[in-house]
This record gives C-alpha cells, sequence and structure tokens, in this order.
DNA sequence: TTGTATGCGTTATCAG
DNA sequence: CTGATAACGCATACAA
C-alpha cells in the first residue's frame, strides 16, 4: 500500500478564504493578474505569500486541457567518431540544464528531460532542443506545432525560436585577443568545414578579424579533438620555428588541448614562443601544464533566454527571432572557478 | 492566449468503454493488477495497448493525494579546493540520470531535478540523492518521512535504502590486475584518507589484495588531482629508477593522469617501465597519449537499481537494505566507446 | 470586475 | 471481484 504524507500546502480554496475572494479570483491572480481589481489581488497575493501557497502545477494542467510540460531534449548526435569526445561536454550540458530549470521551475509548467531521444511531441506543452546540428533534426518539431525553441549553434538555421551563441563573435574576441598581444603571424586550425555551422562560424570570425587588421591568415584544417590538434602543430612547425608564425587559433579545446601538448612536446614554450587561443572553455584545459585563453560558450545565458522565450511564447504566439548571446573571451590569468 | 493542442490521448473512460469494464477496473489493472479478475485484466490491457492508452501521472498524483514526483538531487559538495574538479565528472552524473530517468519514466511518477539543492522535501513522493558525502547530509531526508535512497560511495553510512559503489571490490580487481600482469613491487596513491569513505574504501580493498598475495604495498598519500598525482609519482621516483616499484595504483582518474604525464615526463615508459592502474573511468584518460586501465564506477547500474528500489518502496514500505555493486574493469586496449 | 458552476483524468471509498 | 461516485486542485465558460 501506498503510504500517505501530509501534505500541508495549502489549496485555491484556503487562499481565496484568508483573502475574502472566490477561488476563481486566485487563479485569475495567478494567470492573467490584469484581469483582477487592484485591491483584491493585493489581497489574494498577501495571503498567497502568508500561507506559502503555490499553484498545484498538476491540476493547473489538468484543468487547463493541456500537459502541463516542458521538454528538454539532448539532440546531441555527431558522427560516429566524435562520440567519444561527447563526454567532454557533459558539463556544459549540464549549465544548460541548470539554466533551463532556473526559468521553468518558476513556472507553471514542469520540466521533462529526455537523454535517449524517445521523446514524441504531442506529449509537451513546449519543447526546447539542446544543441541541434541541422535543420532536419529540427523540422519534425516545428512542424509539430508545439513551441519549439532550439540551440545553440544556429549558423545554418533560418526558422523557428532559436537561441544560440555568436560563434562568430566569440572568434573575434580570440583573434581580438592575439593582436592585443602584439601577434603578426597567425594560424588558425579548423575542422568540419564546411558541414559544421559552429567550425564554419569560428573560422570565419577569425579571419574577418584579422583581414581588418590588414592580416592574413594560415589556415589549416584538421580533424576535430587531440590527434588533430597535434598533427596541425606538426604541419605548421617549421614556420613557428622560423618565427613566422607566433600564435595559433584553434576551433575548440578538445583540439587546442592536443595541439599545446605537441608544442610542448617540441620544446616550443607557451606564451613566450607561441601563443594558442581555444574555444570552449573546457575544464580540460585545466589538465595542461599551462593555461591559454579560451572562449566561454555563456550557455548558461544562452538556455536560459531560450527557456524563457519558450514559457512567454506559450502566453502568446511568439514571433520566429533569433536569439545571439556574445561569448566571453576567458583569459588564462583568470581563474575559471571565479563565481561569475 | 495559450493555445490549445489537440491530445488524441485516449482516456481511462475509453479504455474502459471499449473493455466494456467501469473506469475503475481499468486503473485498477494498471494500479494493483492482482485484484482485478484475468478475463476483464486482458481485456483491459488489450484495449489499453490497441488504443495506446497511458494513464495521465498528473491526474493519478491528483486523485492520489500525492505530488506524484520524484527528485533528483545532486549533492555532490565538496571542499572548496575540489569543486574543480566536479567539472569532470559532469558525465557521471548525465549518466546516472538516464538511468533514473529509465526506472521513472515508466512508472506513474514524474521525475524532477534539482541542481542547485533548493528542494524542499515535502513536495516530493520520493527522493533520490546523488553522490552523498556524509551523512550529515542524508539525514534531514531520512528524517522527513519520504522514502529516500542514496548513492554512491557507502563507507560511512549506516541507515536509509541505499545503492553504492563497490569501492573495495573495485580496488581488488585494479590490483588483482596488477598481480596478473606480474608485478610484485607495487605502490598506491591514496588521498583523503580518512575523511572520504571512497578513498578509504579503495586504499583498504587493494591492500587486502596484495596481502592476501603476501605483498607489501608502498602508500603514498597525496593531494588529489593532477597534481597531486606527479608529485607522489615524484616521492616514488627513486623506487621506479631501481625498478623495486614496477606498478602504481592510484585513488581515481584525475590523480592517475598526473602520475602517468609525470612518469612519461621523467622518461619512465608505460607499460613496459611502469604500470599505472586508475578509477572512475573518465573520458580524461583519452586524452593521455598512453591507455592505462581504470575502474569503470557502473553508476547507471547504480542509479538504475536505486531508482527501482524506491519506486517499490513506494508501494510498500520496503526494508532498509544496502546494495553494492561491483565496478568492472576497463582494460587498456579495450575500447571505452564501445558498447556495455 | 467578480463569483458560480462545471469538468479535467484518475484514484479511493463504499456498496453490491 | 466489480461498478458507481465522490473527491483531488485548478481553470474557465457563463452569469451577474
Amino acid at each position: 500500500m501506498r503510504a500517505a504524507y501530509p501534505r500541508d500546502t495549502p489549496d485555491q480554496q484556503r487562499v481565496a478564504t484568508v483573502a475574502r475572494v472566490s477561488t476563481a479570483t486566485v487563479s485569475r491572480v495567478f494567470n492573467s493578474p490584469h484581469r483582477v481589481g487592484e485591491a483584491r489581488r493585493n489581497r489574494v497575493l498577501q495571503a498567497a505569500k502568508e500561507l506559502g501557497y503555490t499553484p498545484n502545477k498538476f491540476a493547473s494542467a489538468l484543468a487547463r486541457k493541456a500537459t502541463g510540460r516542458v521538454l528538454f531534449l539532448d539532440c546531441n548526435k555527431l558522427a560516429a567518431h566524435d562520440r567519444v569526445n561527447q563526454a567532454y561536454y557533459a558539463g556544459l550540458y549540464k549549465m544548460s540544464l541548470e539554466a533551463v530549470l532556473g526559468a521553468v521551475e518558476s513556472s507553471t509548467y514542469h520540466l521533462t528531460i529526455d537523454l535517449n531521444g524517445s521523446a514524441k511531441p504531442g506529449d509537451y506543452d513546449g519543447i526546447i532542443l539542446f544543441d541541434v546540428d541541422s535543420p532536419e533534426q529540427v523540422a519534425p518539431f516545428l512542424s509539430s506545432g508545439i513551441p519549439t525553441v532550439y540551440g545553440h549553434h544556429l549558423g545554418g538555421f533560418s526558422k523557428g525560436l532559436r537561441a544560440g551563441v555568436d560563434n562568430k563573435g566569440g572568434s573575434v574576441l580570440a583573434a581580438q585577443y592575439l593582436l592585443d598581444r602584439g601577434h603578426r603571424g597567425i594560424a588558425y586550425l579548423t575542422g568540419r568545414v564546411p558541414e559544421l555551422n559552429s567550425h564554419k562560424d569560428r573560422l570565419e570570425g577569425f579571419v574577418i578579424r584579422l583581414e581588418e587588421a590588414n592580416l592574413g591568415c594560415t589556415i589549416l584544417q584538421t580533424p576535430v579533438g587531440p590527434r588533430g590538434g597535434a598533427r596541425g602543430v606538426q604541419s605548421l612547425e617549421k614556420k613557428l620555428r622560423a618565427g613566422s608564425i607566433t600564435a595559433i587559433g584553434v576551433m575548440n579545446d578538445l583540439t587546442a588541448f592536443g595541439a599545446v601538448q605537441e608544442l610542448l612536446r617540441l620544446g616550443i614554450r607557451i606564451p613566450e614562443d607561441v601563443e594558442v587561443v581555444g574555444f570552449d572553455n573546457l575544464p580540460i584545459l585545466d589538465l595542461l601544464p599551462v593555461r591559454i585563453p579560451t572562449v566561454d560558450l555563456s550557455l548558461d545565458e544562452v538556455y536560459s533566454r531560450a527557456a524563457k522565450k519558450l514559457l512567454s511564447s506559450l502566453e502568446s504566439q511568439g514571433e520566429q527571432e533569433e536569439l545571439l548571446v556574445l561569448p566571453r573571451l576567458i583569459r588564462p590569468n583568470s581563474n575559471p572557478g571565479d563565481p561569475k
């Protein structure tokens, strides 16, 4: 037998009694406050506060004939050879999840997560797609009629509610950093271009900033990951030793990790001889004997906004805006563990 | 105005009609099947299957006067100096979450997550605590009367429903591996002993296995993390070069990472000269130029069982058993990305 | 603007 | 073992 636990949670009726109004008014105060007279509204809010009342989300959803649920779905499905790398991004997932949670928690909706992709639209009032890869991936959700918002690399996407990282802008920051440090011979390790939006945008932003400074850029396409980074450095070795290249921008930290390792192995000092700047702000950078700058995606910001946008579009059909968050540069001397 | 989405989900009434029974009977079939006659039960199951019926969890919770929610709370709060290391464990969190989800999903309960610790018991019918650290941490939950299950390092815990990793057993596997490889001079890097259960158990298991083989063990206490691992190796350098120590067990992979790096830096080859075995099966091991064996916590198994245990104890007050899952050794030649 | 009354899908009580 | 029926807490026509 299922045990019953005393739930002293006050209900709408209690609040209504205390506030000397009807339950309908209490409901209105929480759903369409503007439709309630100020005097009564204040009485209700006061009573609710005193009693510690929170609307029961389940009953709410039931009465509304809605599911009352918002889905958070991890879409991160890359090519098979990238699967192993995904483990390094779990921290970003967790951070994003936390951000979404903060927004949904305070609404009348419940956050539901799905990690294995077995979710059907229709079971949810709203959907948040994490780390989508291609338009085909989002299409079924958008056409389902369920309000959907997705993130976070938006290069090739053009429709629906979406929030993302300004990869181009982030790369501009990275290039800017190297320029400020006085570098003139700069190389860039790119990856899966042009298939991957994020890599393409990052490359573009980097090159653009250098062009603005009337500088060229040695672009090298390498496999993504530590091994690719090492290989990239090997290709550049001559120029690095000759001093014609003194800085390297890398498309992500996983690859930057390998690049740094290889540089050190070759006896090239960082940052004295060569400087490297990464992207993603992955914790693995702390495993290197030297600190390098990187670009933080600000995914918490991205998904917090995404969630809020979705929730507000659940109230009124919103517009199909795109929302871009500018990443922030993490300097090698700053402590990544610091409070933001 | 909130849009209404067509939910063609069949309800209890539809199933009841099709099965020619009352709604009460349908409810019983899904909650206490044994209280329904076989003929009718089959009719109901058949109808439910045809219609694709799933009980509405919200209505269920409402009628039951319960919250209908199960909480998954991340308790991982270590000392400040360890905070930075936590980022490496996000993957384990995600894996555990997925396991819990799988179990809860198919029940009439909803899984709710809380990442910032602002959850109050009483808002939930059941609670799953992830990665608890000390008995004081769980005490308020246990005394709240809400069924609670916690994991996953159970060394110092003695009450309540719990599921955990057999750290001792895992360490035995690690030691066994080194013995099988013919090593006789073996060292062990331990960490925060005796405060941390996991470290204590791992040390114990390792030493016990060596004792059984009539071997001693050079035990070294080092800080946890890459730097600590490097320092440990430095302390052992003479013995390593002399060949009196040819293998090192380490309390976790983060520390093992540093140990391996330092060994290689010293020109000591792995596994030819010295062999290292880690613990936790963290993906960062792939960032090393050599593969080392490690011990996988099987947290998916742990938390899957934990969730099932909790759910069943929600039906009937269960016993306060402890559940221990034996980790599995990951050999350096096996691919960690392989399907289990 | 406000209150009354009804229903949302399910479980639990009670009578048969 | 089974069926009718009353909650569960809330939102929303509808009436006032």
